[in-house]
DNA sequence: GGGTAAACGAGACGGTACGTCCAGTCTTTCA
DNA sequence: TGAAAGACTGGACGTACCGTCTCGTTTACCC
């Protein structure tokens, strides 16, 4: 499975990290967040371990790393005139872009992974969600143009429950109807 | 009806049983889920591997039982004449469970080895969410009597994903004023 | 694979000890030496360890009783008026025994086990083989009348090593040609 | 009972083969066949067990490479002018050889494994046993200088047989003289 | 334009844990 | 009371990865 690579010698050869990345792409694909270890992506990759290791130095990081990558691809939050909509529109893309991709995997993995490990804890919580949760705070804020920051926050974190329990019992076919009452229901104007 | 002659020979010893759960349960309090192995288990319980594998053949299983136990303890679900309070009595209670008892280290670790485990998964899915499932679709029709019970299942499915998210983050110290409004929106009564 | 078998209470049952030879037989007949365990011979007697262990409490001691058990079946010393040939034809005889029956296997179980186990090694040397060597010896002195017992003996272990590394190297299957000169050599007169 | 030793990076460390080797020595020595395993091998060596199976995919290939790292040390065939002589000195010293170092032990272990292992098996006749038989047969050749090929090797198998049995009887220490005889024997004159 | 430094493939290495098999012993049940 | 059978501890099996380390090779940059 390696590839032949022509070397660059002392400067960071970008055809390596490519290699590794579409590596974990595709063992991710294939085998799922079970079969994913440095092991085996240095052996597909067809390169050295701690070349990984130099560049991501926990698992957390190459899964972060490919999830991002995946993302660019697909998922933007839309701005149209019906806020309600946008967030419906990102929400349904969001898990249609976990279950057609690797990035469900991925992310499965790194949830995973931060259970057991505190950096990968650390570097989700720190670095990985926060700019995702302000993509919500920001729909939800046009949502409820009135809410305080807190409330905001709370139903951003049920809009993130949702998504996470879904995709952590294998459970993200969901008809965009249900979506659409959750969204309806974590967007119920607050009891006066 | 010939009766079934009772099987010989020496029944299960319940001691072991209990040492071994003891076992388990102490690494998971002390090394939380990143140290709990089976070998760790076998090793502190004074027990060999195989007798672990013949009663938990998976991990998942032993994770389950864990918690199980620990369960009966203390979370159970009240019953007033105020359901809005019940449910958030039992949330809190919990939380608490989870934060302060091995509990939470013990679904973590479920949570965790289901997204690379299918046995796990369909462990977790199929045996041991269904009845925490219902006891939540209880409390939530007794709050909201007229409601489909599609629509008690999408906010169980909203609860759950919400105490997942803070238990997967290590986030739950919350305070029960935020649980309390979490809840207060999940039950919110659906758009006329 | 256990047969129904009614028990006996406190007598020994004769059906049982039946019942674990003949297992015993059936797996060195299908899996070799190398598949022959204390387990694997209860599980397909359906029978107790433990119960092995009271009437044959060593490896040995089993393979030893399934190697006499069959061998009543077949080699038995001739006594023709020509010695040299019936020592040919008891050896051709054995062979064979050893190659197409139970036997073979036992015998190889009984000398690898004897290497590392002093009481298998005991029970071979001063149980098992005396009794052969006495045959040997017999009709090597039918042979050679006039030589005396230390030659006789010597010359019964060059019988008897000749016959051991043959089977201990798989390589039994020997035309009978070999095996007469093989023969012939070792009860060649003594050098005057 | 690791001792500290320097890595070497990617290239094999000798040091480390050296300490697995010392290690299934001592082991052959101190607890004789019965005790040597692989585990108890890694763990007096200070190596991982997979690095020993790196280097010696079966209990065969190790125990083969102990004895031959033995055999430098001692046993070499003379070449007198009295081939008989040397027979007999190379077979008295190989006794020796087995009686009073690690080697006899190793071989013993060989044999065994190879009872219940194809691999041991294939190992034993293919590659341990041909360059030590063409010694023997070299031998023979210089004593029956115009015996057959056929005639010289069937001689040869009787002298393996005549040591194994005495090895795997544990009864190697015999009388000089007695060893004696029996190379005269199986030297003797075939029969016009 | 020759020497140095970094990146890289390769893979050895000590470890930990896996899940399984077997040896022997202990305990319970039943005739 | 003693035979039978299942449960048990414990040790070894052979394998998969972990993360670290050291090699030797290949450029790219700097003096």
């Amino acid at each position: 499975m390696s590839k032949a690579r022509p070397p660059t010698g002392s400067r960071r050869n970008p055809r390596v990290s490519e290699a590794i990345l579409d590596a974990a792409r595709e063992i991710l694909t294939e085998r799922g967040a079970a079969g994913f270890s440095m092991e085996a992506v240095a052996q597909r990759a067809g390169a050295g371990k701690p070349t990984i290791y130099r560049w991501w130095p926990t698992r957390a990081d190459l899964l972060m790393d490919v999830y991002e990558r995946e993302k660019l691809v697909s998922v933007v939050p839309a701005q149209s005139d019906d806020p309600n909509d946008d967030l419906l529109r990102y929400t349904v893309n969001l898990w249609q872009f976990w279950s057609t991709h690797t990035a469900g995997q991925a992310f499965r993995g790194l949830i995973a992974e931060a259970q057991s490990s505190p950096a990968a804890m650390t570097a989700l919580r720190d670095r990985f969600l926060p700019p995702r949760l302000s993509t919500i705070r920001e729909m939800l804020g046009r949502i409820l143009s009135q809410a305080s920051a807190e409330e905001i926050d709370l139903r951003a974190r049920l809009w993130l429950g949702f998504s996470w329990q879904a995709l952590l019992q294998d459970q993200i076919l969901m008809e965009e109807v249900d979506i659409g009452r959750a969204i309806a229901i974590i967007t119920c104007p607050s009891g006066a």
